[in-house]
DNA sequence: CTGTATCCATGATGATACTG
DNA sequence: CAGTATCATCATGGATACAG
């Protein structure tokens, strides 16, 4: 006999899923990031210019983890003076329809607040 | 002549409207705070038997949240013994849509991931 | 039962400096 | 330029107790 508990566990699953996404995208900078990166500025001292106040400590660390979700891309060129150029991945492309659903939903939600 | 400037400002804009969304359902608690509401858990101290780990005052820190957001609706029946009820609200299910994106892209991405 | 108050550990972030 | 190291600060979360 099946066990009905599959439906527990699927939504148990879902919510994994869930924090696993919400883990790659969310925080203060990962999205500011990514679109830095995808509107052209490729080397590390353009993003810390574009991504107004993250430090260089904070910015090496986000890029390291969009790094290793691979929705950047890391190139060396040479060693002195180090060249280091990040482009987002194709994967990153994966998010659009994601990002589009969570900016409708902000757009409207701030309206709905705003209705008190 | 129109200013080209208006495609940052936009840009800029959904980045805000992203983070809107983000403080909405981001961080530990949310997501699954939510699902057992939804699932039928009602009392304060169901919730908290229902979603693992939480303590009384995380939880009523986040229901308040969920609650300025809309997303749940708080009920006080009487004073003593307080019974109070907790569900989830019709705006709540606007969520569907970009959660199911979610998942979706957190299902996708964890194999993604695992391919080294 | 439905929370609030208090204390404490921990991790994240900022400021600043420094290396290759 | 591209980061790393160090230190101080601060917000958040957990544990526990307790109030209405």
């Amino acid at each position: 006999m099946p066990d009905i508990q599959i439906d527990k566990t699927s939504v148990e699953q879902q919510i994994r899923y869930l924090q696993d996404t919400l883990y790659v995208i969310s925080g203060k900078w990962k999205l500011p990031i990514l679109v830095a990166v995808h509107e052209g500025s490729s080397r590390f001292r353009d993003i810390q210019r574009s991504v107004n106040g993250i430090t260089s400590k904070v910015l090496s660390k986000e890029l390291k983890e969009l790094e290793q979700n691979k929705l950047v891309v890391r190139k060396v060129y040479d060693k002195s003076p180090p060249t280091v150029e990040y482009t987002t991945s194709n994967y990153c492309d994966t998010l659009q329809k994601m990002v589009a659903e969570m900016i409708d939903w902000g757009k409207n939600h701030r309206d709905k607040i705003r209705e008190k």
